[in-house]
DNA sequence: CTGATCACG
DNA sequence: ACGTACGTGATCAGA
């Protein structure tokens, strides 16, 4: 029990717990090693030797003997021979392929490196890494850890074991015990074999029941609890699924019997001969040095004697005191008029930039560490002073994390979002910006104290004090209230589209087997290319290339040239559009509802190039639109209850703000005459008074493409024409506005010369491709030199108009939901429609005044889809 | 994880 | 002679 008591307590970077029991870490080693070479760049040693998969190898290996200082270590290696699974189903891990070689000749490296380090490896031919680790994790009772990126160890997760598993590459690591198995998962170790048998595995090659994936075995899993039990049910649920069910139970079988982890090998492995010496011995330093491996060569910790080169960074490293109270962090701020505070399962303060107090915070092992409750309890009043600057870094989340311990955050710097505007960086954890800036990752208050003082000079000599001071900082608390209020979902809607949706995608399906005479995955790229173009030998068209990975493309684009060809392309166009709504929209969505049925998207501050915001989680900006089949999708979101939503968006923003920074007095008068731009501009390249849909269906092209920077190759794509045609029409419009041209070739000169584009308001994007020597680099750099004023001050305008709305809102029960790109929604009483109606127009309208109107179009209705 | 695909402004 | 419009995020397959 105690077992999983620490594990689960373990930090990401518990430097000051101590393991209470001898403890056992048991590692994969193919999987690490694999995702080592992936994860990293090539790297080589002095002999020119491949060295990186046992580098990222010996990284993970020092990290996690650093944090769990394990008793016991054993690697485990799968051998060449083919074991009992291969010999049950030839199928057997047969999609896999064999080693790259640079990743081949590094093997025996890794392994001489552990026999240098004294640790334990095994490999015994026939028996797979899995089982090696399966039977040694049950043969002992000591704490365990197994170290790897395969899921199918999660089935051996008990009491006195638990899984380090490695994500992104090998960046992270998570500790999955049984209680996180089931919150990350949603199933028991003992369901994952289940969950297998049912869903199959592809990257062992494993079949699975047909027609069931992911989804669905967990939902039958987490409704009948065991794979026996949803056989026995297999006749009561009926429908389609029953049927794949009861024809898929031999195949289930046989699945279950290769995804299940052996746990009674042959295999001799006891705990004295898996303990291995640290701190390391100097063969290990020499090791290291020989292979080239710099940054641990550095690391005295790691050594017996102390052998370690000189240091070379001049950072002078911040010094750390561990405070036991809460006490001691109100003594440590003192009578501070501003001081660095991050927050975590450490929370530390730092007011000098030098000397950084942490105390522990939530449960650990130690019954003398206050909680979180208690210490923001205990810093609630000098969070909330407005006497008091705080630093942070990712102000939104420290408000989210503060929020519901009841401690507000009030006058703050926040140390992301000037890195943001001045450095393009976007935010990362507090720990990598300290180790960004040379500090260690723990050091984090103390590199915001120094970041920050930094910073703030970067932004006053770059103009953007009155961006950050009047429009990023009073926005966090915008976007937070926005994020927190959320979007209202219709479940009942969202539970009657989704079965309309799958009917249809199953119909689809149907008459696309049928069609092509067999059954395939049709949502993979690869498989419907060798249908496409090799079974039905359709005609590709010469100008699309090959993707990266070789194949043809079957894009919509590449559908659409051949949808007379045959029958099944048009359903297979219908049948991507409506598995898409499906699996983005209705699944997305329904995941992400909160327990009333809101969804609370993320507006993230610091993510673009050009000052935009971005939405994730669910991302509420890509809401289908364009067609009227997925435009029913808007009707999912709607007002409160007794609320009605008011829709404001604002008109041909972008082409606004190119009138007014060009100056172009044709395009000027065009938007003061009120006219609708397109048609202007089809007037223009038509010469006449009168065009025609189609001629301002051309002009429309043609002004997205003066705002993208387009090409004439890239207009006649657009218009299906000739480049000829098209650079007719482009000259043609520059002709007509002449101000038009001068300003983008001003925009691209400058950028090049400055290095950086910019906005109205001084928000800036470097762009360094347009001094590189590649051609399609350079080509690239000046379009987005084009476009990025444009984009970035209509990014501007509406940052503004939020914080413009949201104070005119302050006061009444109306709440801004939501901002996609031009368009804001506010959820409003009935109540209160005419002044929220007023507000947006006018707010909206005058955020900034340019030297032609901003226009803004209302709409409200009960739901999103009815503001049109 | 990365690439392919496709949703939005 | 080069390759082809700017900016995003989610999902799936396959390595």
């Amino acid at each position: 029990m105690m077992a999983l008591r620490y594990l689960d307590n373990l930090s990401d970077n518990g430097y000051n717990i101590r393991m209470e029991h001898d403890s056992l870490i048991l590692i994969d080693g193919n999987s690490l090693v694999n995702r080592a070479y992936f994860a990293l760049p090539p790297l080589n040693s002095k002999d020119g030797v491949p060295t990186n998969a046992v580098y990222g190898f010996a990284n993970i290996l020092v990290r996690a003997i650093l944090e769990y200082k394990p008793k016991y270590i054993a690697v485990a290696f799968d051998m060449r021979a083919p074991t009992f699974r291969h010999k049950m189903y030839d199928g057997y891990k047969a999609t896999r392929h064999g080693m790259p070689d640079d990743l081949a000749v590094q093997m025996p490296i890794l392994k001489s490196m552990l026999d240098v380090m004294g640790i334990k490896h095994i490999g015994i031919e026939g028996i797979e890494a899995d089982d090696v680790i399966g039977t040694i994790a049950k043969a002992h009772e000591v704490p365990t850890l197994i170290l790897t990126g395969d899921r199918d160890s999660f089935q051996l997760i008990d009491e006195t074991t638990s899984v380090l598993f490695t994500k992104r590459g090998i960046t992270e690591v998570q500790v999955m015990t049984k209680d996180s198995l089931k919150e990350y998962v949603g199933l028991t170790p003992q369901q994952i074999v289940d969950y297998k048998s049912l869903a199959g595995d592809s990257s062992d090659n494993i079949p699975g029941v047909p027609g069931i994936g992911d989804k669905r075995a967990t939902d039958l899993l987490q409704k009948y609890g065991s794979a026996e039990e949803v056989f026995a049910n297999a006749e009561n649920i009926g429908g389609k699924l029953g049927e794949k069910l009861l024809a898929g139970r031999e195949i289930s079988l046989l699945s279950r019997a290769l995804a299940t982890i052996k746990t009674d090998c042959e295999i001799d492995a006891t705990l004295p001969e898996m303990t291995y010496e640290f701190p390391f011995s100097s063969s290990v330093f020499e090791f290291f040095e020989h292979m080239g491996f710099k940054s641990l060569v550095k690391r005295a910790e790691l050594f017996a004697e102390s052998k370690v080169l000189p240091e070379e960074k001049t950072i002078e490293p911040a010094r750390r005191i561990k405070v036991n109270s809460t006490g001691e962090l109100l003594t440590a701020i003192g009578n501070a008029k501003e001081f660095a505070i991050t927050f975590g399962r450490t929370v530390s303060i730092s007011t000098d930039g030098l000397t950084q107090f942490d105390v522990q915070a939530r449960e650990t092992l130690f019954d003398v560490c206050p909680t979180d409750e208690e210490i923001v309890t205990a810093l609630a009043p000098v969070l909330a002073s407005s006497d008091v600057r705080k630093i942070v870094y990712n102000a939104k989340s420290a408000i989210k994390y503060l929020s519901p311990l009841g401690a507000e955050l009030i006058s703050y710097d926040d140390v992301a979002l000037m890195e943001y505007l001045t450095g393009g960086r976007k935010t990362v954890t507090v720990e990598g910006y300290a180790e960004a800036v040379g500090l260690e990752k723990m050091d984090g208050a103390c590199a915001l104290m120094r970041g920050a003082l930094q910073a703030r000079e970067k932004l006053s000599a770059l103009g953007m004090t009155g961006l950050y001071d009047n429009v990023e900082l009073p926005l966090i608390e915008v976007l937070y209230r926005m994020e927190k209020t959320g979007f209202l979902i219709d479940r009942n809607k969202l539970a009657e589209l989704k079965s309309k949706f799958s009917a249809d995608e199953r119909e689809i399906a149907d008459r696309i087997y049928l069609l092509v005479g067999k059954q395939f995955n049709i949502n993979s790229p690869k498989q419907l290319a060798s249908v496409l173009f090799e079974d039905l030998a359709l005609p590709y068209p010469k100008r699309f290339g090959m993707t990266a990975r070789g194949v043809q493309s079957t894009s919509a684009e590449v559908l659409s040239h051949i949808s007379s060809e045959h029958p099944v392309v048009p359903e297979i166009t219908r049948y991507r559009y409506v598995s898409k709504l499906i699996s983005t929209y209705i699944d997305g969505l329904g995941k992400l509802a909160d327990s009333n049925g809101v969804v609370h998207t993320e507006f993230n501050q610091t993510k673009t190039e050009t000052g935009r915001l971005s939405s994730s989680e669910p991302n509420l900006q890509n809401i289908p639109v364009r067609d009227d089949e997925g435009r029913v999708l808007r009707a999912l979101f709607v007002a409160r209850e007794g609320n009605l939503l008011v829709s404001a968006d604002y008109s041909q923003i972008e082409l606004r703000v190119m009138a007014h920074l060009s100056g172009d007095e044709n395009l000027i008068s065009a938007f003061r005459n009120g006219e609708d731009v397109h048609t202007s501009v089809a007037k223009e390249l038509f010469g006449t008074e009168t065009p025609t849909a189609n001629e301002r269906r051309v002009a429309k092209t043609v002004n997205f493409g003066i705002i993208y920077g387009m090409s004439s190759f890239g207009l006649s794509e657009r218009l299906g024409i000739f480049p000829r045609e098209a650079k007719e029409y482009i000259d043609k419009y520059f002709a007509r506005y002449p101000k038009v041209k001068e300003y983008l070739d001003g925009v691209v000169a400058s950028a090049r010369e400055k290095g950086y584009a910019e906005s109205l308001l001084g928000r800036r994007r470097a762009i360094p491709e347009l001094t590189s020597g590649k051609f399609q680099q350079r080509a690239f750099g000046e379009r987005a030199a084009m476009n990025m004023p444009l984009q970035s001050t209509a990014a501007d305008i509406i940052k503004i108009a939020m914080l413009k709305v949201h104070k005119a809102l302050s006061g009444m029960q109306a709440k801004l939901i939501l901002q996609v790109h031009d368009e804001l929604i506010v959820d409003t009483p009935l109540s209160e429609l005419d002044s929220v109606i007023t507000i947006l127009r006018q707010e909206m309208e005058s955020a900034v005044e340019l030297t032609v109107p901003l226009t803004v179009e209302v709409g409200c209705g009960r739901d999103w889809l009815s503001c049109k």
